[in-house]
DNA sequence: GAACTAATTAGGCCTTTTCCTAATTAGTTC
DNA sequence: GAACTAATTAGGAAAAGGCCTAATTAGTTC
């Protein structure tokens, strides 16, 4: 869970998620996107990738990154609960045992 | 938008944000959860002030921090757009200009 | 207003993050 | 297998983040 709301705090980050929103990329295709050094891009891939939030897999010479999105929906989960602010917390986000 | 998930993506400071779920607290009480200087939980209350996940007010001789919804639906909107993969992304988020 | 409680700002240290260039690995093509 | 394309790992400098103690500000109480 860490992991995955360190990775989601770089905009850099952020915009390579917003970018394989649609469609899977290569990280020539990423690394295309941004002014910045390739070894930089393949970087923050790796942040990703270690949050979970990517997968990625190899097509020829070339490495082929999709979205994840269950990871996205672990995220989404944390905002919603807090979103419904006042009401009781949801069971699945902050009991530690089952109810008696 | 970039120091709303900066905000979010530290432990203490989603903890905190949680604790202020159901009701606003001081920042005496914040402090007392952790093990950590008072200092130090004051730093992370300002990175959430400064985010606009949190507002303050002051009480007598103590601060009353308490969250502030909009700011959690707003990161909520990013993610959601995200989740919703494949699909046109929303006017919201992605255009520039109105549509001709 | 002196003493006490609540909380912040200031300053410094250490760790992590971010970015770069250079070197390396993996795959394709002639 | 030499040359080329695609992408990574390695190593290091600069900046940001996180934590602490000490000092300070703001408010209350006697």
């Amino acid at each position: 869970m860490n992991s995955l709301f360190k990775a989601l705090s770089h905009p850099v980050r952020r915009r390579i998620i917003e970018m394989l929103r649609t469609r899977p990329l290569t990280s020539g295709d990423i690394a295309a996107a941004f002014d910045m050094a390739w070894p930089t891009v393949t970087g923050h891939l790796n942040t990703l990738k270690d949050a979970g939030l990517v997968e990625v897999e190899r097509e020829g010479a070339s490495m082929r990154y999709r979205l994840n999105i269950s990871a996205v929906e672990e995220a989404l989960a944390f905002l919603m609960d807090l979103a419904r602010a006042g009401e009781p917390a949801s069971d699945a986000l902050t009991s530690k045992e089952k109810p008696s």
